[in-house]
DNA sequence: TATTGTTATACTCTATAACTATA
DNA sequence: TATAGTTATAGAGTATAACAATA
């Protein structure tokens, strides 16, 4: 009975309809979850077109220093095609380079640059209060069991 | 300690990576796991191109019949002009109606069509069952849990 | 032959702005 | 003037297929 929104209300212009079966569904949920949270996210950050794609490519490439573009497109759930694209835009901004592997010289070991980890420094904080702003209504065991809950869930291979 | 995936494995190539502070990030949890329940929606329901959008408007029409288009693009989190197009697509297979508003004649009261309800009733089933495979390790108890947390989220609204 | 990255291309989804018809 | 729906249009994001270089 807390606070929550368990009978789901969306900002309505006139009167407020029915969700019908809607809230049960754990898909439904999700789906209103990660466009309120994606919004959030766009206006939450400073640096202009970083999307959570992207945020999430320089945080990859920061961990694993000279992965490769396939690895890449695993670990973000896209085709390597469209990895190009993602590493394009980064590139262009002086955040990531890709180096030519010497042992197997067909891939890219991809890097931040000195302004990638710059920007990336900047970034991480205000990811962190974005999402402290998504949270807030949740103490910290709630918060771990969300997170425990959505890493059980059963999800279609890419 | 459970059977759950809390370090984040997705199932990758080559060697593996590690995700940094991605998996600590509610919205990554959250866009994870909505490509991959989008995916299994896509691949669960027989009816061909019914996607989640549009399973969610046919329920919608259906809880709420002679409801407005704007309401619906409010219900959905959807630009009015965007909401056309699913009307387009729901009315080209017969499952819905838009009918002039008499009370109001710029409005299009939308109703399921009797072949739109046959659909819907066809696809709930369906759409019950591939919930229950994305949920399958966690408990009643537990989903009752992620379902009450992903409520408490505060969104952004649209 | 298989793999890595790239290109060309097309498709889907969505929003913005301008339009129409009603109010 | 404001509202409901539509159209025209453009942009982002993604995938498929074919290609070059390398293994």
């Amino acid at each position: 009975m807390g606070a929550g929104n368990d009978n789901l209300t969306v900002p309505t212009s006139a009167e407020s309809i029915t969700f019908g079966m809607l809230p049960e569904l754990i898909g439904y949920r999700l789906r209103i979850a990660q466009i309120g949270i994606f919004r959030d996210f766009c206006t939450s950050v400073d640096e202009p077109e970083i999307t959570p794609t992207l945020f999430g490519a320089l945080v990859l490439i920061d961990a694993n220093p000279g992965m490769k573009q396939t690895q890449l497109a695993d670990a973000i759930q896209l085709d390597r095609s469209s990895v190009v694209s993602v590493l394009d835009k980064l590139e262009a901004r002086g955040l990531v380079e890709r180096v030519r592997a010497p042992e197997n010289r067909r891939a890219n070991a991809l890097h931040l640059t000195t302004e990638g980890r710059r920007i990336l420094d900047s970034l991480i904080p205000q990811v962190r209060a974005h999402e402290e702003r998504v949270l807030r209504n949740l103490d910290p065991a709630e918060r771990a069991q969300l997170q425990k809950l959505l890493g059980r869930l059963v999800l279609a291979a890419g």
